[in-house]
DNA sequence: CCGTCTATTAGAAGTGATACAATAAATTCA
DNA sequence: TGAATTTATTGTATCACTTCTAATAGACGG
């Protein structure tokens, strides 16, 4: 995830078509040719001549009647594929059904997709009322537990530039106004070893608590998360779900060869 | 879906990246450099140097140890989130799901991803066995029923050179070794409106039903499908489990604004 | 330890992307 | 309805970037 390919040589009209991918992939639902030119900050031309070629691949699609462009078929067949064949997001799958069965809440698995965190699965409880979770939207850094756990133990400089963003645009939670703020919450959520978000101003009546996977490199692969209605967990430090939670990703970390213990 | 993009500028660099994408999607789980140049037709440095830019991407990922090549988060990303959008996709999770609860069958819906059918989603019936349906996954053209149903409706320039593919390599069904037989087998399909496979070669022990869903221009875009065991289903033409397929493919394409009736 | 196989890097030659501007198409508003 | 404005698409000369060949560096197996 962090291998020193800063100097070679690539492709660069091909990072240039990701760019546009990922203004796609974090912008909304149908997009103008201005916006995505906006967004990836090229003009309007140039925008256009790429996605003639993404369109081409199935990656784009564009609706005929507005001229407005969307993800395309092929888009979702590298991400089922990949769903199915990344070993970590396996892992992940069995580990958050797992976890679901013991504790009986919401779990859900994120990987980090340098947006921010995105949501790959979530399973429900066995229970009449449940938190609905998005699969594939790119969550915020500093207003999820998720965003949190991922930035805290990320290098700073994959998510410095998303925090300042995030901080800039107003969207990081109250309290949060400087980087040094910013750092002074992950420098908390690393010592506790976990991000519990729990009927604080971040997502009304949303409580969850988010625990990092590492891999053998001890890097930061997956996050593992139990949601629920404000109230309804316990979310202690040492209470049964909490230590639950440790638990499967602990496991799950070891599982990937990391031998890195997170806190504790 | 075939706005005529032949002669258009594009970006050239762009869409030889894709088609690498489009070899490991479609290719093995993990892949070396030199089968990856190989199933894109290019010499491996060539490959090395895209694989650069769609690592920094995120599209790709290598793992460290083998130095073979993987599909990244990004890619998990852009799925996810295109699942989340396509307006039809999200029809069509709903359509599968009342048919499922309608006829008590397994159900699955796939879209066209132009190395072949794609499964998106499926819906498992209340009972203790089921089929097991793997997404993401190109099937064949010739021996799935979706892929049958796919290839019947779809600009035969489109499936052609798959399924001349599929015949040359000896993977397509028994009795299937021209092209001619496989235009008399896809026009039997489109002649009944479906497409079933049924205790026969294609798949043992598993029979399927597959319908065609078409949108307002009257190009087929979603495959409906039910799955099951071998004689669990009721495979008549005018069995109630048929119809309610029938019925369902049709209801779809009403809500897309078809106005085709893709056979009785 | 040597030979073979695979991944990665280097460096001229010429192809193809870029930017800017023009046109076409669609949308808005009077 | 028609003019004005926004938005999408196409054309073209220049120069940066990709391409190819071939060399190097690592890894693996015997």
């Amino acid at each position: 995830m962090s291998e020193e390919l800063e100097g070679k040589h690539g492709v660069q009209s091909l990072e240039v078509g990701m760019g546009i991918l990922k203004a796609m992939a974090t912008g909304k639902r149908s997009m103008m040719l201005k916006d995505i030119a906006a967004s990836a900050d090229m003009p309007p031309s140039k925008a256009h001549r790429y996605l003639v070629s993404l369109i081409r691949s199935g990656l784009v699609e564009q609706d005929p009647l507005t001229s407005r462009y969307n993800l395309g078929p092929f888009a979702l067949n590298l991400g089922l594929v990949a769903l199915d064949r990344l070993d970590r997001i396996r892992l992940g799958l069995s580990a958050i059904t797992d976890l679901r069965d013991a504790v009986n809440e919401t779990t859900a698995l994120a990987v980090w997709s340098d947006n921010g965190p995105v949501i790959v699965r979530w399973e429900r409880p066995r229970r009449p009322i449940t938190v609905n979770v998005v699969t594939g939207t790119t969550l915020g850094v500093l207003g999820s537990a998720i965003g949190r756990v991922f930035a805290a133990w990320l290098p700073e400089r994959q998510t410095e530039a998303l925090i300042r963003r995030e901080i800039e645009s107003g969207k990081a939670p109250l309290g949060v106004r400087t980087m040094e703020d910013a750092r002074a919450l992950l420098a908390g959520v690393k010592a506790r070893g976990v991000s519990v978000i729990s009927g604080d101003y971040v997502i009304r009546g949303v409580e969850a608590v988010a625990a990092p996977v590492f891999n053998f490199k001890n890097e930061i692969t997956l996050v593992i998360v139990l949601v629920g209605v404000e109230g309804s967990m316990d979310m202690r430090d040492d209470s049964p779900t909490l230590t639950e939670l440790r638990q499967a990703a602990a496991a799950l970390s070891a599982r990937l060869g990391a031998t890195f213990e997170s806190a504790g």
